[in-house]
DNA sequence: GTATGTGAAGTAATTCACAGCT
DNA sequence: AGCTGTGAATTACTTCACATAC
């Protein structure tokens, strides 16, 4: 029913999926999936697919399925990706550097068109054909190049700053990737990507896990007979 | 009451992150802090910081607060973090390049002891002190090295392959950087990355801001009595 | 007075179940 | 028969409210 307002954050997410399956399932040049395909091969029940969807239209035929190529498109306009954003991209370090130089941003319509650092010796050389920026001309690039979303992959310690930077020139989308806990003021969206964070949840599962393994055979031992 | 068995992933990531904030905290000098504090530091409401930690114990002072180092160890153990994993990196290219060198993973535990890849023309070479090796030496490395983590950075096409390798070879948490759905056996724990996806949702906020942005208003002005 | 820990209440997200269309 | 779209039911998560302890 078209009704944005009640989408979760999860379900934006989950539409991304969607399209990068999607898009796959196009290069294989099937014309039609149901819900239940679809689920089936990136891992998510048939309902949460139709209800996500339900959310924004009407985009499948009864009994039938989803045509390929237009539940794409629908998406794609959904998230705003069914035209180009240019990104610009705080830090010039190792991290910045793969940011830079990473495929799947402009196969997906996001084009990096300003990298910033602070760093006297990189500012000025070029990378992948763009010249690495003092943050000093950060307000005027922004405006020119109408940079609508900002990369953070500088240190933690100036994180803060340089997204405040960024703000303070109308950047109100941000994705941060410096370990730190950033605040952004009303109105700007901050995606925070801690890479150690995602190693720190996988230690937690196989910490876990040995534990509850551990519990699973004292339990075997102590149940020996157990039979009923 | 220490019941592992009930704790959301969500709430495992938030315990990452108060760890973070605490590390940052202490070399503050600061000895104690209440959840009031640590909430108001991260973003997240006081209750939910306490909820979270009462999962696994009591580790608080009543009417004083937490102790900043005593919290910090108990989250370390939780999270399993009080010990060094050695990680496998999959994927000689920008990304694993960035991550190789990533200062973050080392500073809290994650040591990458070993890479990966199928180009010949990497195989042999020498970054930051490791030897990129082929991927049919990965089972005898992964069992002599003991590594019990595997970070997917190779292209979408190839990556379900050299998962279902460091699975077979005993790996069983997996942080997977390729944008492609992948599967894994019961058992196995599989987080996925996908960069692109990041700056998808924030192009979602962008073009739905407008409209958003009138409920937001609406909802601040209904939690308005806060600050008293 | 201050702040934790937690059962209860309130929200939100997911899955079920099925009406309705092809 | 096959599959979507969706209200209802269920499940999970978050916040409130307060008893308890210092």
């Amino acid at each position: 029913m078209s009704d944005k307002r009640k989408i979760a954050e999860a379900a934006i997410v989950r539409l991304s999926v969607y399209n990068r399956a999607l898009g796959e399932i196009e290069k294989e040049g099937l014309e039609i999936i149901s819900s239940d395909e679809l689920g089936d091969r990136i891992g998510y029940h048939a309902t949460q697919i139709r209800k996500d969807l339900s959310c924004f239209g009407e985009f499948g035929e009864v009994g039938k399925g989803y045509f390929v190529r237009d539940l794409r498109d629908a998406i794609s306009r959904i998230l705003g990706v069914d035209r180009k954003w240019n990104v610009a991209l705080a830090g010039a370090g190792h991290l910045g550097s793969a940011l830079l130089a990473y495929p799947g941003f402009r196969q997906r319509g996001f084009n990096i068109v300003a990298v910033f650092d602070n760093d006297l010796a990189k500012i000025g050389k070029k990378w992948e054909g763009i010249v690495i920026q003092d943050t000093s001309e950060l307000a005027k690039t922004v405006k020119e190049q109408d940079i609508r979303i900002g990369i953070i992959a500088v240190s933690p310690q100036v994180s803060q700053e340089i997204v405040d930077t960024l703000t303070s020139c109308g950047v109100r989308a941000i994705l941060n990737f410096a370990p730190a806990s950033i605040t952004v003021g009303e109105g700007v969206e901050l995606r925070n990507v801690d890479l150690a964070t995602e190693l720190e949840c996988l230690s937690y599962f196989l910490t876990n896990e040995a534990e509850v393994r551990t519990e699973v055979l004292r339990k075997i031992k102590n149940n020996n007979g157990e039979g009923g």
